[in-house]
DNA sequence: GTATCATATGAGCATATATTCATATGTTTT
DNA sequence: AAAACATATGAATATATGCTCATATGATAC
């Protein structure tokens, strides 16, 4: 029991020959060649916009061409204000972008990778 | 006020003329190119396991070598039981899987086609 | 057997999320 | 000007999530 449950407060590396694995050595290698703080973040939060329902039902829409929240809201069968919401959330993490014609505001894609990331996605999940 | 929040409980698309896009005619079609409800869940589930800095860490690990929980604790820094949850997620949506020797667990990555989308998501954000 | 080690798991808690409701903002029409 | 429309936003709420703590399980060593 006990045992690292604080693993932070360690040395870290250098005394771990004490340890379960077969791996004692390059631990320190394998952590040098992990992603740093800042790009881990990224890559989770980008992940996570893709990571619920709704959002991935706008992204597959908007995958199709340009729409309205209108029109995304009746593809969609949810309400304006939550579409709307989902919106902004995209809008942010600069997976959307918009364009106001009047009083209707036109959703796109504002990033050319979305397709692929979620083509390669969908097909690996279809071969499994 | 009002409008549409109720969007469900409309006939869709064929009283659409009245609103405010340009592609009343065919959201129809739109619509039936939309993935279906079991992929898009599918699509989220497996996103969102990716949607978190902890579980992006364990795999950007693994994706070097295989790593008992011990090894994956102290590089994580974090502890025993955070590092074993997470791990049970992955292993769950079939990300992860496991290896037993004696008394300690060694875990490896459960797909090939996680590298593919993890490589893809980094190299698009590194070029932003 | 007992002790120790490696991992797993359930409960509890604090925080994050997604949706709804009511309302605000901004635009067009009359 | 007022009315109607399209979208945005803040607050509230219900649920989900991630971590910690304590403990359980399962394996090895003594």
């Amino acid at each position: 029991m006990e045992q690292l449950e604080k693993a932070v407060e360690q040395p870290l590396l250098e005394e771990c020959e004490a340890s379960c694995h077969g791996t004692e050595a390059d631990l320190r290698t394998i952590r040098a060649q992990m992603l740093d703080e800042p790009s881990i973040a990224e890559m989770a939060e980008w992940f996570k916009a893709l990571g619920d329902p709704t959002r991935v039902k706008l992204i597959g829409a908007l995958l199709q061409q340009e729409l309205c929240v209108h029109d995304l809201s009746v593809l969609l069968e949810m309400g304006q204000s939550a579409v709307s919401h989902q919106l902004r959330y995209l809008r942010n993490v600069r997976m959307v972008k918009r364009r106001k014609v009047g009083k209707t505001v036109y959703y796109s894609l504002d990033d050319a990778h979305i397709a692929e990331i979620f083509h390669v996605t969908y097909e690996h999940l279809k071969h499994k």
